[in-house]
DNA sequence: CGGACAACCTGGCGGC
DNA sequence: TGCCGCCAGGTTGTCC
């Protein structure tokens, strides 16, 4: 679920309460969740540390302090909050990492499903895989996807989905953004024409901008860390729409299954032979 | 390189 | 009301 514009929104909502607040402590009650430390060590590391930035990069929230790096992968149903001390909200009942700052507030990682990641490094560079461009900066311009299509031989549902060939984009984004370029998500890589590369590029960046607008998609697990919705899901054009009219043409939108990921979308808007 | 698929996990929901 | 099985989707790793 969460995509480049939740985890942007969820950057974006951590700045005022994190920034210059220091960590006095560690409670964790799954160690798991952190990775590529022990948690004692960790526990060690982090204490005393000053939060001193908060940033993004791909689908990784990196939460910049004096001497290292937190670094938070969300997955699928991971929330990070920053509340008062005595706060209970429903999302505690998953919150397996809490991080006691000083002001009387504490940093928690609520992730139902444990699917969720939390690093300590002092450079993300160790942590991260190998990661594409960031689709909504400058210098991705529609030159820079067409070179990295080229040679590529693939659907390009699925390439839009390797972090390796661009950062950020999620299940949902990639549906929306094929339906809007007008591209079936089972056309292959090396099809496209110079237009539909064109054309899609521009909806890429148009849907995941739009999404940071909307502050994300509160379809069911992700919240904003202010614990509010985001309005993203009200503005899809096919993702949850199956059954529903095409919002274009009127066609019933179709959900079918594509490099085993829900895919939805417009036989008629998105022709797969054209 | 690409495709298929299991694994990691658990809540929510439809069906009976 | 309760139990069962399936679905959700980000990422890694394995096998062909």
């Amino acid at each position: 679920m969460p995509e480049l514009p939740e985890v942007e929104t969820v950057v974006r909502g951590l700045r005022a309460p994190l920034i210059g607040r220091t960590v006095l402590g560690v409670w964790t009650d799954w160690s798991n969740v952190i990775h590529e430390m022990p948690p004692e060590a960790f526990t060690a590391r982090i204490s005393g540390q000053t939060f001193t930035a908060v940033k993004r990069r791909a689908k990784y929230i990196l939460c910049e302090m004096t001497h290292d790096v937190l670094i938070v992968h969300l997955r699928m149903t991971g929330r990070l909050y920053v509340v008062p001390d005595e706060t209970v909200i429903d999302a505690d009942r998953w919150a397996h990492l809490r991080l006691q700052l000083d002001g009387g507030v504490q940093l928690r990682f609520s992730d139902a499903r444990k699917f969720g990641r939390v690093y300590l490094s002092e450079n993300p560079d160790n942590i991260f895989p190998k990661l594409g461009p960031e689709p909504l900066e400058d210098d991705f311009t529609v030159e820079v996807f067409a070179g990295r299509l080229a040679g590529r031989h693939k659907n390009i549902k699925a390439l839009l989905l390797d972090q390796s060939f661009i950062a950020g984009v999620g299940n949902i984004y990639a549906d929306e953004a094929l339906f809007r370029a007008g591209i079936h998500p089972l056309r292959n890589s090396d099809s496209l024409s110079v237009e539909e590369i064109k054309r899609l590029h521009e909806t890429i960046r148009a849907t995941l901008a739009d999404g940071v607008d909307y502050e994300g998609a509160s379809i069911n697990w992700y919240r904003k860390p202010d614990g509010t919705a985001g309005e993203s899901q009200e503005h899809f054009y096919v993702y949850g729409r199956n059954g529903k009219a095409c919002l274009t043409c009127g066609t019933i939108i179709e959900k079918t299954r594509v490099t085993q990921r829900g895919t939805h979308y417009c036989p008629v808007c998105q022709p797969l032979n054209r």
